[in-house]
DNA sequence: CCACATCGTCGAAGCGCTTCGATTCTCGGG
DNA sequence: CCCGAGAATCGAAGCGCTTCGACGATGTGG
């Protein structure tokens, strides 16, 4: 395997002439560096990434934390890590991927040891044990996901809170005066997840200024959880015209319950989904939803990371616009 | 920062010793052990990964290549991955994550700059353009996925002729002598995929043996393509009473689309599906199934990868034999 | 009681790269 | 015509670790 003074014989010049023609860090001229491009390209040289991160002190690799254990959002999370990894790549980067379970202990061992440049965590909780040690360590991180406080870090997420406005208001506007919502499992909103609650908020507000009557259920992930959730609904507000559903999960059978209850969707019911947009179209029926924009959080997140890279440039929190689609599931109830 | 030097001083020791406690390569006194140990707590000493890369040639990062292409099969990745993951930190390695559109040329960059120790990569074809690269490099590999010449080189899969053996001969015993089998879809032959035909392969041969008619449909993953396909069955065995399926996208519509066809899952229709274990039991009916085990194909392929870390053990191929869960969708008929 | 392993430790030589002066040369302005 | 600035290049000093050979001390068998 040939090293950098091999290609700088080659080329007839010293190392460091080919290491700044790599770098660019000072003037070549063009000759010395077409020389010691040829040289590169002959003996297909790749510089060490060792050697190379022991003297720059840079890995250019970024470490993504990843909640891995099985879920309902699964697909969400690939996309997401699809879009980190394309991203870092652009920017010259790998991508190192760490469990949650390695918790705050992972955090440290890959910044302490000087595996990775940058931290991007996701699935971060209100009050989340990670922050603290983020906030000690001395490699940048982007959280995905907008904790209670942020300070001294960066974060990016899907404003739910304009996500939850979003939604009533597009339903308000078809003329829908008594609304249900059907969320995430009870435990997400126990265990205090910030999107979780963004989005109840941006619900309400916009309830009372568009008069709407609002009734909220949290939804485990099942054809049970579902039933019990539309009944619970429906026995708050017998003549509910419209749903916001803020768990894909359920969206497959949602009809079907909805017709038990002798409910046809969406001429007795509308339904905004929050959802990605690949699920809002693969259940027979086409679901309005606000998409939620894993592949925009993905790469959002990496270029904030490498943007902190160079200095300690000032952390800051991104919030992205919510996106509603109108499909199928919210027919416009004048038209008729 | 602190480094071996550091500890070493505070330690009343060289470097080396810090280096020998830490890596075990040399007897050193109980004594001596426990002050470097204690040094090391006191400081919160990490060693320095790219030192480290640099001196000993080995990363401790194991390079894995993933189909990240949004698709079907997401879950199974997923857990795959995640399976990948847990299993090398117990090998105390880290996972970097390659993209399938990095290539051949991915491959190339991350092994020539080693940047990893060895590399599994997933979903490899029959003739995989990759195979050839990967012989080339000095780096170890596993394959998941047995492709048409694995000559020098790792893999690991599912035994999936055994698996349509295996589902033919369930049938059989329960009294089935017409089976219909629902593939993936057309792409994923015409690809030649070669699990997909050596599952084939399989069905083929113990139809034979069990004097079973077996008609074979390929199948697109949505509604209409589920459809198409149980038409198709239904022509040409008009009296056909168990399904294989290896498609898990069309598990939720199966039973609506049967009843279409008027046959009710399972007393008319048996069903073996071939798929994760928690895809079975999620779909209102738990359906028998063969397991995909992603996690055991994970945790294989990182222990096959590390065992040939240290010289050029030989490569081996390990066909992991498939294991069927009997639950609601093929009951014993006998017992009526 | 000596030759010889064995144990425990140290020092030094790299691993392959980046980066900081230093050096040489060229050129334009005063 | 001289000086200073800039361009283009080189040499050498690390970066923090592993590992090899060496060495004193201790134990062991003849």
């Amino acid at each position: 395997m040939a090293n950098i003074a091999d290609v700088a014989k080659a080329a007839g010049v010293s190392a460091s002439t080919v290491s700044y023609v790599l770098s660019g860090k000072r003037t070549i001229s063009k000759e010395t560096a077409d020389r010691v491009h040829r040289a590169i390209r002959e003996m297909d040289y790749r510089p060490n990434a060792g050697a190379r991160a022991l003297a720059s002190a840079r890995t250019n690799i970024i470490g993504l934390v990843v909640p891995l254990r099985a879920g309902q959002n699964v697909p969400v999370v690939m996309e997401f890590v699809a879009a980190v990894v394309t991203r870092a790549r652009s920017h010259d980067h790998d991508v190192l991927l760490l469990t949650q379970d390695e918790g705050v202990d992972g955090l440290r061992r890959v910044a302490a040891s000087a595996l990775v440049d940058a931290l991007i965590v996701m699935d971060v909780q209100a009050k989340d044990p990670r922050l603290t040690a983020l906030r000690s360590l001395d490699t940048p991180a982007v959280l995905i996901g907008v904790p209670e406080r942020s300070t001294g870090l960066s974060a990016v997420d899907l404003d739910f809170a304009a996500a939850g406005s979003r939604a009533i208001e597009h339903l308000a506007e078809l003329g829908h005066r008594r609304i249900g919502f059907i969320g995430q499992p009870p435990k997400v909103y126990e265990r205090g997840t910030g999107y979780a609650e963004r989005l109840l908020t941006g619900l309400h507000t916009a309830a009372a200024e568009h008069d709407v009557t609002l009734s909220v259920a949290p939804c485990e992930s099942s054809m049970a959880g579902l039933r019990a959730s539309v009944t619970q609904l429906l026995d708050e507000q017998p003549g509910l015209t419209a749903l916001i559903v803020h768990n894909e999960s359920v969206l497959p059978a949602l009809r079907e319950v909805l017709l038990e209850r002798e409910r046809r969707l969406p001429d007795d019911v509308a339904v905004v989904a929050i959802c990605p947009d690949d699920m809002a179209s693969s259940h027979g029926i086409d679901y309005t939803n606000i998409a939620i924009p894993a592949d925009e959080l993905g790469t959002a997140a990496v270029d904030m990371v490498m943007s902190r890279l160079p200095g300690k440039n000032s952390a800051e929190t991104r919030l992205l616009a919510p996106d509603l689609t109108v499909r199928d599931t919210t027919p416009d109830l004048k038209a008729r």
